[in-house]
DNA sequence: CACTGATCGATGACGCGTCAACCAATCGTC
DNA sequence: GACGATTGGTTGACGCGTCATCGATCAGTG
């Protein structure tokens, strides 16, 4: 959702602000959209969703789940909040773990599992629908190109000073 | 946030997954680190900062509530909520509308003048920074193309039915 | 003028995400 | 093996966004 710049206030060049611009709309409606296709398609959430698929392709649909979090960058107390309106619903549940007290392994129930089941192809032809098919094979390689050097960026600006390269 | 895909479940081809992932990194990457310099450097949300860019290019830095949240896609409820919490920093008010009796303007306070001054600039520089200057024209030239493919099929999928053409 | 329907906006309830604080267990070091 | 630091995880408070509902006004029609 960030700033939708607008045009008489040039902080940026014709160019970029186009670019900027184009961006911007591009991801704030694909992710509205797809977020209304899996509730009104499948009834969870797009953060539901990252859950699921990710512990569907752990082994017995089961993690720790600090490791969730590291796979999916959540922060530990947003994991646990969510994981506790999950269970709620009866799509995850907790167990404890055996080799250490503190922790607990996150697994799928049998609604859980087919839950996701379910909507992870309908999603997958979401993705497609308004995203793959409409864009031409040298426009991805570009996104990817891209999003690699933003990825970049963003990732040297958040390591600490010391470990970063002077400029 | 939309779910990060995972390699394991080929709901996309290989191509196909990597765009998309690649996207959706992107725009966390951008999105969670633009908001945290915004909060740092100015002590105001993405959110805000759309409201206060575009209250100050609108005459008088005062605009009816409804164009306001036209302008940003804001649904009605959620811009009232917002102007609410805005206005209880100080940053813009509610006036009467001598026309449309049902109405409200919006206007920036002198705070808000003074707060989207000094944090319009540094939120160019943080979008120069991730995101302008790391792209070569080519990229940026076809990502304003993808947004375009993209925003189309979106709408597209969002006109009512009898509007929409047969496919 | 009266009626109907649409528009402008506010509100309450509720789920979500962040922050700060906290507890318990584990690791590293001496 | 004791002790401080780190790690795994939970909780409560609070701001945010959505939904449903509501009140008030306006515009169009007869």
């Amino acid at each position: 959702m960030t700033a939708t710049e607008l045009p008489t206030t040039q902080w940026l060049t014709g160019d970029e602000q186009l670019a900027w611009r184009a961006f911007v709309q591009m991801y704030t409606a694909l992710t509205t959209r797809l977020n209304r296709d899996l509730i009104d398609q499948s009834n969870i959430s797009d953060s539901d969703y990252a859950v699921l698929v990710h512990l569907s392709e752990s082994p017995g649909g089961r993690r720790r789940a600090f490791e969730l979090g590291r796979a999916i960058h959540w922060e530990k107390s947003r994991l646990s909040h969510h994981l506790t309106r999950m269970a709620r619903r009866g799509l995850i549940q907790r167990e404890d773990c055996l080799t250490d007290a503190r922790g607990a392994f996150i697994s799928l129930t049998a609604t859980g599992w087919s839950t996701i089941r379910l909507a992870a192809p309908r999603h997958a032809d979401s993705v497609r629908r308004y995203f793959v098919d409409v864009l031409s094979p040298a426009q991805r390689a570009a996104i990817v190109q891209a999003g690699e050097a933003v990825v970049a960026a963003v990732e040297l600006a958040e390591a600490p000073a010391d470990t970063r390269p002077l400029r």
